[in-house]
DNA sequence: CTCCTTGCAAATTGTTTGCATACCT
DNA sequence: AGGTATGCAAACAATTTGCAAGGAG
């Protein structure tokens, strides 16, 4: 199953670096993976360990996320609501997910995620005329969604 | 002048809301125009605003921004750095700059200026199928620049 | 004259850090 | 054993807010 490859890839990529596999590392992961479709901010990612774990520190959960992110074992996006929140990297998600954006209502501050894969083409451009290897990218629209559009009138 | 034209529109904008024009506000504006090129923190503009008008605050700065970005004359932006950055607005810039995105060096952190159009089609088909009027961007590539690749091996 | 706006300082909030202890390997 | 990782609390830094005084219309 899924779960196991990717618990496996996090043990071997810190045993490369001479880190050390501990609970705490292997549940936050496990958070991520199993709430693949959520935005999940540090401290909802704190608490839903703290079910299984509960003598674990947000300041652990923190050391984590970034240590997750160096390795490219998570994704972080910023959504402007003053936090940052992380997902399952999408490297490790087996879908054709690597593309989703988001659509941010500058009225009602909702959140629409939206599909779309226009950027593989853009992104070889980059790596051939910049000289810049790309890994990841993050792509937000702003404007006015359906429903405050109409309250505008 | 294009000075002219934007303070212009700015009086404009807050009268038609009931909302007085200040020297803060217009000096807030200018600022942002007179440095079109830059990506400045609130801090940057309240510094230099300071030039001219050392008794203003940095909370009028906030106050002023926040008031700026509603009335879509100013862009905001994060380069993930820790605070928002603001540059004038792309509806007020004459040239065509509107598509301008950034490279994030995982690595060095450095942020490359990357200019690209390739947006447009992608928001006439959000507007259509989504109904989701677009008013503005921001894309983000994260990746290794040229000088980090070379080190990594 | 009225209400919007400002400056100041205090409050907030997400995130980071120092340090003694606990835990992998 | 030896260094890495953790939990806790204190420290930080960007941003926001309350409030009395000032200023635009």
């Amino acid at each position: 199953m899924e779960q196991k490859n990717t618990e496996e890839l996090l043990k071997e990529r810190l045993r490369e670096k001479g880190l050390k596999v501990t609970h705490q590392r292997l549940l936050v992961l496990s958070v991520l993976e199993q709430n693949s479709g959520r935005h999940m901010t540090a401290e909802d990612i704190y608490e839903l360990v703290s079910e299984d774990y509960p003598e674990i520190g947000l300041a652990t959960v923190y050391r984590t996320l970034q240590l997750l992110w160096d390795m490219q074992l998570v994704d972080r996006l910023n959504l402007d609501d003053g936090c940052v929140r992380y997902e399952i990297g999408h490297l490790l998600r087996g879908d054709a997910r690597h593309n989703h954006h988001h659509l941010i209502c500058r009225s009602c501050h909702k959140v629409i995620p939206f599909d779309g894969d226009l950027l593989d083409d853009l992104e070889r451009h980059i790596e051939e005329s910049v000289g810049f290897h790309v890994l990841d990218h993050e792509l937000k629209f702003y404007g006015l969604c359906r429903e405050c559009m109409k309250m505008q009138k």
